[in-house]
DNA sequence: CGCGAAGAAGACAATTATATCTTTTATTGT
DNA sequence: ACAATAAAAGATATAATTGTCTTCTTCGCG
């Protein structure tokens, strides 16, 4: 169990990839993304789909299509793209799964949990969809890594 | 997506109620224990079976038998518990689900994500099984809530 | 000893998450 | 208009998680 769903994680890359491609001035296909984040290419074109129609991405068909971020959309924080994906339960649930959080009646590690769920949600809410553009385009960020952290990586190009 | 896998909600609540339960001197059945937590009985089963296999909690047949937990075992820390169910992902992954989580290379919310998986690792580290005891007895805290929070709390007797 | 209570174990079913494939639709450049 | 490109959409496949059922074994007690 990861904090976050297989889904949720593309999600978050793939995000953080497009905007780092839209700050350079260009659209970026699906497959480039899905060469550029490591995830499975039609699962992440679904993904992709689900983040357009709710209006956190933008796409265009067509050759010069692609995915890309307006500019508002760069600040807004990632905590949208949890929520959409991955529902807003880590934010408010309980962490034992009680059926609700609340201070009467709480669940003993309700306390821990409150402290826990608000570092988490001021953390998402704080960083925005372009924060890292310049240390992902620098490379001292990464949204891919290779297979054993060896020291080269041989990605290859997308056909 | 939750913090914890269903499973492994079940198996910390269940823990915490058997340890209250031995703390006043009783084994307890799984019947009572689904009853107390509100879990699936049957599956509740299986997951007791696999933490006395692992040697988190006892068990023992036959008439007065029942779920129990040793002194020592009090003081097991519950983070056991989650490694035991859910491995420890949690504490050493990375949080946008990369290969690795390595400071060479990192993710962009490597270090947001360091912070957290150390808050919890510490909470989860210090908090035992045998901790909250008097609190559930004098039901200052629970493990299972009604319905929809209703002040009434209709539960049906197990058959 | 032998019965009944209770957990152990394994097979199985349902649900949800993840992943893939195929067809359709829209856009651009010629 | 046409061809090429790229996303949208929906159907479907696989895997993991969650949940149920049935049978077996062990144990305590009369
Ligand atoms: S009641 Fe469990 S986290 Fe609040
Ligand atoms: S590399 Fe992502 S959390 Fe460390």
């Amino acid at each position: 169990m990861a904090i976050f769903s297989k889904t949720c994680e593309y999600a978050i890359r793939a995000v953080f990839f497009i905007a780092q491609k839209t700050s350079v001035g260009t659209r970026v296909g699906i497959r480039d993304i899905a060469a550029g984040i490591d995830s499975p290419e039609l699962y992440l074109g679904k993904i992709l789909q689900d983040l357009s129609r709710r209006g956190l991405i933008s796409s265009a068909k067509g050759p010069n299509g692609g995915f890309f971020i307006t500019g508002e959309m760069l600040n807004q924080p990632i905590i949208e793209i949890v929520k959409a994906i991955d529902g807003d339960s880590l934010f408010v649930g309980c962490g034992l799964g009680l059926k609700q959080c609340s201070e009467l009646n709480p669940c003993p590690l309700h306390n821990e949990f409150k402290e826990i769920r608000s570092t988490l949600t001021s953390m998402l809410s704080r960083i925005t969809v372009g924060e890292f553009n310049d240390e992902l385009i620098g490379g001292i960020l990464a949204l891919r890594k290779a297979e054993d952290d060896l020291p080269f990586n041989n990605k290859k190009k997308s056909k």
